[in-house]
DNA sequence: GCCAACGTTGGC
DNA sequence: GCCAACGTTGGC
């Protein structure tokens, strides 16, 4: 079981539009790196753990968790000519992007700061302080286990 | 809204 | 296959 952490910006899907999902299940698409990508192909399983993280705005951070339901398959909206992710190198037999499915899990008690996480050492070399562009990032259980604790929750 | 970091593209 | 130009991300 490996934990990651997903990057949204609220203004284009945040925890609470997870929350609303009548099944409480959401396609995770649009990511267009590959390193990201590489992670949602072949890394991620069911039952893997995420950490939501809010994107670009005033106070970046932690604010729930969910949980990976389906691992990775094409992503649909590369094939979409009206998608506004539509990439017209993809096709049906090579794809290129992928997504995977997640589902709601719990809020965090209280949220968890870009901030707090730079200024806890042990948690100095995620990939989100040291190469904060990578929008699917590993974390490492100890790290989960800290930010969990942070967060006000177990994980469980 | 600015700009640094960095990933991608394309000419050679 | 190098590398300059360009586009995007995301913190501030």
């Amino acid at each position: 079981m490996n934990y990651w952490l997903f990057k949204t910006e609220p203004g284009c899907f945040s925890f609470d539009d997870l929350k609303k999902r009548p099944k409480m299940t959401e396609p995770w698409d649009g990511v267009r790196n590959f390193q990201a990508r590489n992670f949602l192909r072949d890394t991620i399983q069911i039952g893997d753990l995420v950490l939501f993280y809010h994107s670009n705005i005033a106070e970046p951070a932690v604010v729930g968790l969910a949980e990976i339901v389906r691992t990775g398959y094409p992503d649909t909206t590369a094939l979409n000519p009206n998608s506004e992710h539509f990439d017209p190198k993809a096709s049906p037999d090579k794809p290129i992007w992928y997504m995977v499915d997640v589902r709601y899990r719990e809020p965090l008690v209280r949220v968890v700061t870009l901030n707090a996480i730079k200024n806890n050492q042990p948690l100095a070399d995620m990939p989100l302080v040291k190469r904060s562009r990578l929008s699917i990032q590993p974390v490492a259980a100890e790290e989960w286990q800290i930010i969990v604790t942070m967060g006000g929750v177990t994980g469980q």
